[in-house]
DNA sequence: CCGACAACCTGACGGC
DNA sequence: TGCCGTCAGGTTGTCG
């Protein structure tokens, strides 16, 4: 599930329990997800004290007293299990508090990673570096978005996709926002109006929001040790729509682009 | 520099 | 019921 509003609703979930609490247990259970575990996680935030949750793109951030900061992302199939009544195959790493609260970072595929960071290392942190602006943030507007798309004749989609341009969207919510914003997917990002850019970046920042808001909503069920992230799926438009009518009337189809699903209507996207 | 594609890994689902 | 093919929300590296 995880784009930037689901790893969003993830750390909220996560303040709730780490937020101020001192871990007293830090666990790997394999060697590793899609890469190593740091060999020094455990030593490093065992008796730590969380200080603070972030988000950086897809990432989740928790900082602790001791200056590190341990970044997680959930790759295709990750997510924190809160308080779990029973450990199962996917349970790869377990984090405890001084107030008994576990937790435990699920992955059946294992695209996920967690690494270990000084905190005041974050923003030169290689991953990090290379990433374009929050799309949430005050730095991505419609003309940084187009600077960032100036003589690209790659298609929007692609563009949208690219971390470097804009940092977070993934395959869901680039589908939803073009729609939105009435653009379709094939075009040419350089040659898109700048007055097109403009309502783009609204609907960006518009589906990203309510998603948000739609996973804030179910944070007790995220709470849940089985419980799902929050369900934006239903007020999709076109993602997983195929053949249903899109808002404009026009009917949703779908194609395949270097091997993956594009939701889009023909209708209204242009 | 750019774009297409395979690879990483498991589970869910539809068809037969 | 069971087997097989297909597909899945991400990232990274390689190749042309």
């Amino acid at each position: 599930m995880p784009e930037l509003p689901e790893v969003e609703t993830t750390v909220r979930g996560l303040s709730s329990v780490l937020l101020g609490a001192r871990l007293t247990r830090v666990e790997p259970r394999r060697a590793d997800l899609r890469r190593a575990f740091p060999v020094d996680l455990r030593q490093r935030l065992t008796g730590a004290r969380v200080t603070g949750l972030g988000r950086r793109a897809k990432y989740g951030l928790i900082h602790t007293d001791r200056d590190d900061t341990m970044i997680f992302h959930l790759g295709m199939s990750g997510r924190w299990r809160i308080d779990p009544e029973a450990l199962g195959a996917h349970d790869h790493l377990l984090v405890e508090t001084e107030a008994g609260r576990l937790l435990s970072l699920a992955d059946p595929r294992r695209f996920g990673s967690v690494d270990l960071v000084a905190t005041g290392d974050l923003d030169a942190w290689p991953a990090f570096a290379a990433l374009g602006p929050e799309p949430l943030g005050p730095e991505f507007d419609a003309d940084v978005l187009a600077v960032a798309l100036a003589g690209r004749v790659a298609p929007i989609k692609a563009m949208l996709l690219d971390q470097r341009i804009v940092a977070g969207l993934g395959n869901i919510y680039v589908c939803e926002a073009l729609n939105m914003a009435g653009i379709a997917p094939t075009r040419a990002a350089g040659r898109i109006a700048r007055k097109r850019l403009v309502p783009l970046v609204e609907a960006i920042r518009e589906v990203l929001l309510s998603a948000i808001e739609a996973g804030g909503s179910t944070l007790r069920d995220y709470a849940r040790p089985d419980g799902e992230l929050g369900y934006f799926s239903k007020q999709f438009r076109v993602y997983a729509r195929e053949g249903e009518a899109c808002p404009c009337g026009g009917v949703v189809r779908r194609r395949v682009d270097s091997g993956r699903s594009t939701f889009h209507c023909p209708a209204c996207q242009r």
